[in-house]
DNA sequence: CGCCGTTTGTGCACAATTGCACAGACAGCC
DNA sequence: GGCTGTCTGTGCAATTGTGCACAAACGGCG
């Protein structure tokens, strides 16, 4: 059993932004757990039994993976959000697999105590619907950004979401693993970030990327990243941020997600 | 006012799905509209107070716009969905805009009463779930479907789509306006359809796209079409599928959605 | 019938991205 | 300190898609 308001609850943004009461009735049934890069915490087909709340610096895909056997990325979610049945919140079918990108803590409620919960706390239910709302938007972005920008761009706007979920300028990935995400090749992937570093926006090191100037690489990345980050602002603003109960991080880095 | 098994009413899967005695809540609140061809439901920003329920062969799109004035579809919905706060569902801003692609009539209905009804009736609140499922699912594929499919395999799915939803094998539309829909250029567009044509899958007419062979579009077609497909069956088969109440179309002719 | 605006067809240069092959570099481990 | 497996860099041909210009075809309307 967590204590209400230990740092590690209060390290994900939506359990941190509930009232201390609503927070308790989810706390005697959350369950902290370390999960490793590529632990698969549902697949495809199966029925969601746990919901995941990433919380620090751990960040979770959906990942759709094709006949082909490749891969992609639909949607991201590190502490500003949680993942499985957020939408469907029943019992069904998940439709896309959820991997774990960056190794860390995570908090996971089963599905059902969720609802429970949720049946018993309007406020809560309200947070949950706000931020099901936002991963719509984050993924109705993504078609449209998958649609017209070119890769460059798109690597650029992946980057400073990943940056804003770690809250560090050492992200810690491969080129593979990025390509595989972006759902583009390698080889071009490696040149497309040789490309970036050119222009003095990131330094690519073995394992990891740099990010070197921050502003730059907004200026880069297409539109997308904002505009997302804006309806999270505006939909999830008043209660995750600046009001919500203080992350341990320190504050002048903090931010929206 | 409309009579509860009104044929415009039942001409909703949604609606169709509903018990009697679930729709009669609904049916004193629904207004009749006839929608034209580009009529915008919602813009991006707005709050959306009416969701929209396509009836017969209207469909309606969510589609996004990039500052530099390209637009793409994000999300498709005809009779057998529904259009605004699906997920949100209370007065939050849209974060897309919603257009209708294919004229017709809707219902419609104000936000406000949905939520009033669904908080009256679980049966009803499940069925909305499912279908924001649905739609959720729909989208995530569309993610990695840009991600990774070449136009012409996109292309051809994206007829499938709208055949579904008109069930007819004339599609109203022009090039522009697909080329507008898919994000890629109206000139590219015009040589996919040909080659789909000189694989004898459609016929290309002023205005109109002519599916002469549907089983081998679904062939050319990526695997997209049927993913999603296949998850409305799961999902909201049982209730919107064969058991649901008799769609006014050829039996052998209906499909899903 | 003939005109006119919209829609479609096509040519061409070139940019973006794939696909594949292989060399080199790094980091951890024994 | 050297081995080994993973990760990164790069060369090159082929394909896919853009961007733009302009001609041709269609269909509704007066």
């Amino acid at each position: 059993m967590i204590p209400d308001d230990a740092p590690l609850l209060i390290g994900n943004l939506l359990l941190g932004a509930l009232q201390p009461r609503d927070r308790a009735l989810l706390a005697p049934h959350l369950e902290a757990r370390e999960c490793r890069r590529g632990e698969v915490l549902f697949e495809a087909g199966e029925d969601v039994s746990f919901i995941s709340f990433p919380t620090g610096s751990t960040v979770a895909a959906l990942v759709i993976a094709m006949r082909d056997g490749r891969t992609v990325e639909v949607a991201t979610v590190g502490h500003e959000g949680a993942i499985g049945g957020v939408v469907s919140q029943g019992s069904l079918p998940a439709f896309s697999r959820a991997v774990v990108q960056i190794a860390g803590p995570v908090l996971r409620l089963e599905t059902q105590r969720l609802q429970e919960t949720k049946a018993a706390s309007p406020a809560l239910r309200n947070l949950f619907t706000r931020y099901a709302d936002c991963l719509l938007a984050q993924v109705l972005q993504a078609v449209a950004c998958n649609a017209l920008h070119p890769i460059e761009e798109r690597c650029a706007r992946w980057i400073l979401g990943l940056q804003d979920r770690l809250d560090s300028e050492v992200l810690p990935i491969t080129h593979e693993l990025l390509a595989d995400l972006l759902g583009v090749q390698r080889s071009y992937l490696t040149r497309t970030l040789k490309s970036l570093q050119q222009q003095d926006l990131i330094q690519v090191r073995r394992g990891r990327i740099v990010v070197c100037n921050r502003a730059a690489l907004e200026a880069k990345a297409c539109e997308c990243h904002g505009a997302v980050k804006r309806h999270f602002e505006t939909v999830l603003g008043a209660l995750c941020g600046p009001s919500a109960p203080p992350v341990a991080l320190s504050p002048t880095r903090r931010r929206a997600f």
